[in-house]
This record gives C-alpha cells, sequence and structure tokens, in this order.
DNA sequence: CCGCCTCGAGTTCT
DNA sequence: CTCGAGGCGG
C-alpha cells in the first residue's frame, strides 16, 4: 500500500467547485421546479466528485453531495414502464370462497402431481412499490400504477427506512426486482397526525393515505421525516446470479439475506394444505389488532415455483395467489344529523346519525362525537362525508371529515341552551368540556339511571332493557326505581310486546333484586364518583346500608381510595331531600341490600392485584374476577408496576405486552385455576 | 406538588 | 377502549 498523497489545490478547488454546482442544482430542483442541468450532466458532475473524493478521501466532507442519497428528483413522478406488469390479486372473503378458489386452481392444472403447499403473509395496507436493482444498486423505485405503468418515484423511495440502496454482491443478480409495500405503523401514524394537527395541516384519514401522501411529496427530505418502511411481499423480473430458489418461502429467505425487510417469521406462515393456511388466515385475523400495522387481509400464494408457472395468469392477476379480505373497518359514509343525547348524568352528547355503514360485520348508524368541541375540532356539519373507523375497540369514531367534498354552506351545529329533551338550562362548568342538563326529572337522565339501576353490574333485572324503561318512564310515569318496586302485572300487560308470561318474569326479577350485595345496591344508586369499585369498598368498610347512608365525610374519608371529592359527592347524595324519599320507599317497599362480608385477609391473593387479559376457555371474566375478590385479591383493569399477576388468556394483547415490559408475572387460565385450587 | 395508578363514565350493534 | 380526573405515595 502506498502513503496516501496529499491533494493538490487544483483538486481541492475543483470538488468545492462540484458541491457548489451540484448542491445548486438540488435546490433548483427541490425548490424552484427549474431545472438548469440534465441528469446527464449532473451525473458526470456527480461521477466527477465521486472519482476525487475516493482518489483523496480527505476531501469528502459530511454535507457532500455524494454523502446524501444519490437520487435526484429530476425524474420524480416520470412514468416507468414495469418489466413485468403488477398484477392484482383475486380477492376472497370468506373460507368456502378460498377452498372454492383452491378447487378453481386445481381443476385449471390437473396435474396428477398438483400438490400445492401455500405460504400465508399478512396484506399489509399501505402503498405497493417496485423496486428495481441493477448490478446490485437501485436504480428504480415506481408506484404500481395501473399495474404497466407507475410513477417513478426513486428520489422519495429510497429515503425510506430499510430500502438497501446497495445489494451485496456476489448473492446479488444482476437484474433484481422487488416488490413490495411502504406503509406507516399504526403509532407512527397516530403520533404524526398529531403533530399535522397541530401545526394546522390536514390530517391522513388512515395509514394508508399517509404513506401515500409522504411518498408524493415533491421534496424527499420531506419524504426522509416521514415514518415511512417498507415490507417485501414478492418478486418481479430476477435474474438469480446462482442457483434460483425454488420455492417463494426460500426466495423470502434470499431477500432477508439481502437486507430486505420481509414479513416477520411470525407473521408467516408455510402450510402444507389449504386447511393449514385457512387455519393460518383465521390466526392472522385474531391478532389483526395486535400488529403494530394495519392489515386488510392475508396473501395467500402457492409456494412452489414450478407450480406458480405452470399455473401462470389471468389478464389482471395470477392464478396461484389470492387475497383473501377480511372485513373491513374503515369506511365512508354521509352525515344526515347531528343530534344531542342526554345521558344518565345529564351530559350532553353529540350524535353523528349516517347513512347506513356496513362495517366489520355490523351496521353503524349513529357515532359518538364525544363532546362539542370535538364537532368544532373536526369542523363537522350535517351532510358532511366522513371517515370511520371501527378499531379493536369495536366503537366507531369519526377520523376525519372530507371537507374538500362538501357542498354549500351548510351552518355550523348550533350547541342547544336548553336540553333537547326536557327544555331545561343547559349548564356548561368552564373547568369541564361537558355541558349538563340541569333537570334532574329530564326522562332521558330518569331512564339513564333506571337503565344503570337495573344493568347487570348492578340490581341485575333481567329484561329490564331500553325499550321497556322508555314505555315505563313515558306512559307509567315511573320516575326513579323506587316506582319500579310498586308495578303490578296489571299495569304491566298494558305495555307493548309484554304478555301475563314476560309481566310475570319480570316482577319476579324486581323481586330478587331487593336482596343483592351492598356493593351492587350502591353502584345501582348512580352516586357520583362512586362506581363499581368504590362501591365496593364502602361495602366492605361499612357492612350494612344504613351505616353507609349514616356516615359523615370524616367517616367516609376512612375509608381507602376514597378521598374529598368522593367523600363530599357521597354525603351529598344522601342528604338530597328527593334522595332520601326515593331511599326510604324503596327501603319500605323491602329492599334490604345483602350486608357485605369482611375481605378475607388470608385468601391465596390477599393484598394482591391482579389483571385478566384474553379471552378465558372455563370461566367468564368477570367470574374470574369474583374468585380473586373472594380470595382477598382486587382484579384491575390495568398493568402497572404495582400489578401483582397478569392471567393471560389466547388473544391476549397490549396488556401482556406490558405485563412482560414491567417484568410482572405471568400466568395462564390452568396456573390460575390451580393457585386459586378450583 | 408531581407523577403514577386506578376509577368512572360514555360508547355501538345484534 | 379511551379520556379525564380522583386518590395517594414519594
Amino acid at each position: 500500500m502506498s502513503k496516501p498523497v496529499p491533494p493538490p489545490d487544483t483538486a481541492r478547488r475543483r470538488a468545492e467547485e462540484l458541491r457548489a454546482d451540484l448542491r445548486d442544482a438540488d435546490e433548483r430542483y427541490h425548490q424552484k421546479d427549474d431545472p438548469h442541468l440534465s441528469d446527464f450532466e449532473y451525473d458526470q458532475l456527480k461521477d466527477e466528485l465521486v472519482t476525487l473524493e475516493d482518489r483523496w478521501p480527505e476531501l469528502r466532507t459530511p454535507d457532500s453531495p455524494t454523502q446524501a442519497v444519490g437520487f435526484r428528483a429530476s425524474s420524480l413522478f416520470a412514468p416507468v414502464v414495469h418489466r413485468e406488469p403488477m398484477l392484482s390479486l383475486e380477492k376472497v372473503n370468506s373460507r368456502d370462497d378460498f377452498l372454492a378458489w383452491r378447487k378453481s386452481m386445481a381443476d385449471f392444472d390437473a396435474g396428477a402431481d398438483f400438490a400445492p403447499r401455500f405460504t400465508v403473509e399478512p396484506k399489509v395496507d399501505g402503498v405497493a412499490v417496485e423496486l428495481v436493482y441493477e448490478r446490485g444498486r437501485l436504480k428504480v423505485a415506481s408506484t404500481r400504477g395501473d399495474g404497466t405503468t407507475g410513477e417513478d418515484i426513486t428520489a422519495n423511495v429510497a429515503r425510506v427506512a430499510g430500502v438497501p440502496h446497495a445489494l451485496s454482491m456476489p448473492s446479488a443478480p444482476d437484474v433484481f426486482e422487488v416488490r413490495g409495500e411502504v406503509y406507516v405503523t399504526k403509532a407512527d401514524f397516530l403520533e404524526w397526525n398529531e403533530r399535522l394537527l397541530a401545526e394546522g395541516g390536514e390530517t391522513k384519514a388512515n395509514p394508508r393515505n399517509f404513506a401515500a401522501g409522504s411518498l408524493k411529496q415533491k421534496d424527499p427530505e420531506e419524504t426522509a421525516r416521514r415514518p415511512l418502511r417498507l415490507l417485501v411481499y414478492g418478486l418481479g423480473v430476477a435474474n438469480w446470479a446462482s442457483s434460483a430458489p425454488a420455492s417463494w418461502h426460500e426466495a423470502r429467505e434470499r431477500l432477508r439475506a439481502l437486507a430486505f425487510p420481509v414479513v416477520p417469521d411470525e407473521l408467516f406462515t408455510l402450510a402444507d394444505d389449504e386447511n393449514a393456511a385457512a387455519a393460518a388466515v383465521a390466526s392472522l385475523e385474531a391478532r389483526r389488532d395486535d400488529l403494530a400495522f394495519e392489515i386488510d387481509g392475508a396473501v395467500i400464494k402457492v409456494d412452489q415455483y414450478d407450480l406458480q408457472r405452470r399455473l401462470g395468469a389471468r389478464s389482471r392477476s395470477p392464478r396461484w395467489a389470492v387475497a383473501y379480505k377480511f372485513p373491513p373497518r374503515e369506511g365512508r359514509t354521509v352525515v344526515r344529523a347531528i343530534e344531542v343525547s342526554v345521558g344518565r348524568t345529564g351530559a350532553l352528547t353529540p350524535v353523528a346519525v349516517v347513512e347506513p355503514l356496513p362495517l366489520g360485520g355490523v351496521t353503524i348508524t349513529n357515532i359518538s362525537l364525544h363532546n362539542r368541541q370535538e364537532v368544532e375540532r373536526l369542523d363537522l356539519r350535517v351532510g358532511d362525508t366522513v371517515m370511520i373507523v371501527r378499531a379493536g375497540d369495536v366503537i366507531p369514531h369519526v377520523t376525519k371529515v372530507l371537507h374538500e367534498l362538501r357542498t354549500g354552506d351548510p351552518p355550523k351545529l348550533a350547541w342547544p341552551e336548553h336540553c333537547p329533551v326536557c327544555g331545561a338550562t343547559v349548564d356548561a362548568p368552564a373547568d369541564e368540556p361537558l355541558s349538563y342538563c340541569t333537570n334532574l326529572a329530564c326522562p332521558s337522565q330518569v331512564k339513564g339511571r333506571l337503565f344503570h339501576f337495573g344493568s347487570r353490574r348492578a340490581m341485575d333485572i333481567e329484561g329490564l332493557g331500553e325499550k321497556l324503561i322508555a314505555q315505563l318512564v313515558e306512559t307509567k310515569g315511573v320516575a326513579d326505581p323506587a316506582a319500579l318496586y310498586r308495578l303490578t302485572a296489571a299495569e304491566l300487560v298494558e305495555l307493548e310486546r309484554m304478555g301475563e308470561k314476560s309481566a310475570a318474569t319480570l316482577l319476579e326479577q324486581i323481586e330478587a333484586s331487593k336482596r343483592r350485595p351492598l356493593a351492587r345496591f350502591l353502584n345501582a344508586l348512580g352516586i357520583p364518583n362512586v362506581g363499581e369499585s368504590t362501591a365496593r369498598d364502602l361495602a366492605r368498610h361499612f357492612g350494612t346500608f344504613a351505616r353507609v347512608r349514616a356516615a359523615t365525610v370524616e367517616q367516609l374519608l376512612e375509608v381507602p381510595e376514597v378521598g374529598d371529592v368522593t367523600a363530599t359527592s357521597v354525603r351529598l347524595f344522601f342528604d338530597e331531600e328527593r334522595n332520601v324519599r326515593v331511599l326510604d320507599a324503596m327501603l319500605a317497599a323491602g329492599v334490604d341490600p345483602l350486608p357485605e362480608e369482611a375481605a378475607k385477609t388470608d385468601g391465596v391473593f390477599a393484598g394482591k392485584t391482579v389483571v385478566f387479559t384474553g379471552n378465558l376457555e372455563t370461566m367468564t371474566r368477570d367470574e374470574a374476577e369474583e374468585i380473586v375478590r373472594k380470595l382477598g385479591g382486587k382484579a384491575s383493569g390495568s398493568v402497572s408496576k404495582k400489578t401483582s399477576l397478569v392471567v393471560a388468556g389466547p388473544g391476549a394483547g397490549s396488556k401482556l405486552e406490558k405485563a412482560r415490559e414491567l417484568k410482572v408475572a405471568v400466568a395462564d387460565e390452568a396456573e390460575f385455576r390451580r393457585m386459586a385450587r378450583i
């Protein structure tokens, strides 16, 4: 090795000149859209600079254009013809469809040796791209376009995390086209949308739109800032240098070896037959909400390349692969009206009534908008087109209003100054986002309170549903729970859909509710700030209803988990004249809550907090939590470092993850049963 | 006083 | 499930 020679001044000056020219050219392209160098000229300058810097590495400055990614935006969005068309996939929506597809494939091939294996992987909801490598270097990246011709997005794709710019030779084939999906994780999407919102920009309706928008940036620097990722799902033209892989699963290993990001192993299945493939699809669907990225289905491919070749393609899609679509959970519909409903606490909640939209197996007609600020934030008006997502939490949300589709200038929602149900004054406390109907006798509030009173986790009066309550309030003048205990069979049979038999059953249920555990009764009362958990604490501490009712604020403060706010709230409730009358009437009618047993201090779960997650097989979650409480423990809903044990069943998601993170003990249902000795 | 943890309340449809 | 807020330990 010869000693490095210091660069002559001429080389140094030339390098500086080249850097300045290249930067100037870049700037013109990115910001002024006013090219003055052709691609060829630009490449020549750049090549010259690379040569100089290779010869004298000390000339290479960190900010040199050669250190930036070497793709120019000049050809951005120019048409690119795919060497092999990017076909779409035939879609199936059910297991039966899938099996029919399997059969049609066999009918087409009819070879005696036709025994396909299948690969199953998630269908990532992103933007399909093709990356063309020549002699190991990324040459062109393009969108799918119409399948034949896409757009050149090389400069942008080059800035996506995980996209190799060069492939390690010699294992890299001469011409090598990979196909993949550029996507954004759910977490990154949420974070970025918040930021876009904070900056006053337009939010994106979903991760896919966000990814697509990010790839369409004029300035690749902007694309580089977006949290884009790549997953490679297949190959186009590939002139393998040496022995070509015989199957997709082998090719996937080779792609991985070439540093391409592929679907993680735990989401990739090589199935021996169609039944195993269908099972893998079902498993993916079950895990849908736990995945880091949005998926809209699974892709099933015949694994063996020789079979793929035999099957070939129709005009628009290959015969050897199929997209198994999951029911969509996102859709678009039109807002017919914005109504304001009143709940049991009197809170006014705006609700969007929409054109019915089938989504994930149900038809959505109402969507809560939570509060008036939300309506203003979205700038939602009647007639607007909205995007709706029904995610893992089942409850639909308006994620975006498509303002560009608005026609005319519909009025903004006029927030009611009077309760839309009873006309009473609306109170809007300055420190709260919600406003409230001030009339305790408001029919909406009455119905809400009665519904809560009879609900499963309170007095558990079976048959006392929304429809029945509405009738009782409207036609029988039932205004409080005490009135339930005065109902007669004669009165009930006058109601719609209520015969002798249902009336008798309902009365039995109401009768049985007179003797429910004290904790349930306290929960049923709907005391502000007292829910299931605090009701249990009060019941345990005081033992009988008379003692709870008589407790002073000081005595209430002695209850663990009860502070100023809750204590005052309880005392006020029992002092309220109206409540006194209703409670006395209930007691007179024979309501007599069962005294609470003191907590066991010697049970296996004494002093422990247990959290359940996922599905339990042999009992309901309620039953399991009851067992924990019986054995002295506390059942909670969220995992923290104070959690003693997490019991995880199949389908466990974020809570299990958090437990592992915090190194909290995890058990399965069988272990839990052994601990509880049942 | 702050930060963590947990609770309460609202939420859709069949 | 998520948000906001109450309770409480540090």
